[in-house]
DNA sequence: GCCAACGTTGGC
DNA sequence: GCCAACGTTGGC
């Protein structure tokens, strides 16, 4: 079982909008770098960092594990959608989404500026490339960071 | 809202 | 098939 931190922005959806809906479609990754980790690498049953972006404070604000593996992202190919892309064909689909389903949320979020700070963090592609929204994550940080959390 | 890092694209 | 330009991302 692998493990993963997925971004997002919690004006846009939330750890707390998971755990209301239960599971979600994780979709609109528009990234390369991200979709192919989504398209290769990401299975069902793997582990789901759940890490508030864009916000004050960013943090991995709870769990989520996936449900469903890659497949092609319906609003690709929605006109009306904010991810519409219209170089992107039904035959050969570029993106792909993954659905997750809510397994925790943090009763004490473990914020950017608390990973940095821990050495067991260090290595973390948070931390050394900060512009991903889709990053593998080890079975050890993923621990730490849950530890941290209690 | 700047801009650095990345993978992909496409002109040549 | 090289490599400059582009689009996306996200902390600051």
């Amino acid at each position: 079982m692998a493990c993963w931190l997925f971004k997002s922005e919690p004006d846009e959806y939330s750890i707390a909008d998971l755990q209301r809906d239960k599971t979600t479609v994780w979709n609109g990754i528009r990234n390369y770098q991200a979709r192919n980790f989504l398209r290769d690498e990401v299975a069902v049953g793997d582990e789901v960092l759940f890490y508030h972006s864009s916000c004050k404070p960013t943090a991995v604000a709870g769990l989520a594990k996936v449900v469903r593996g890659a497949y092609p992202d319906p609003s690709q190919f929605d006109p009306s959608s904010p991810y519409y892309d219209a170089k992107s064909k039904p035959e050969a689909p570029r993106w792909v989404c993954v659905d997750i389903a809510f397994k925790a949320a943090f009763k004490h979020p473990v914020t950017l500026d608390r990973i940095k700070a821990t050495p067991a963090l260090s290595e973390m592609l948070l931390v050394k490339q900060g512009r991903l929204s889709i990053q593998p994550v080890t079975e050890d940080q993923s621990k730490q960071v849950q530890s941290l959390a209690k």
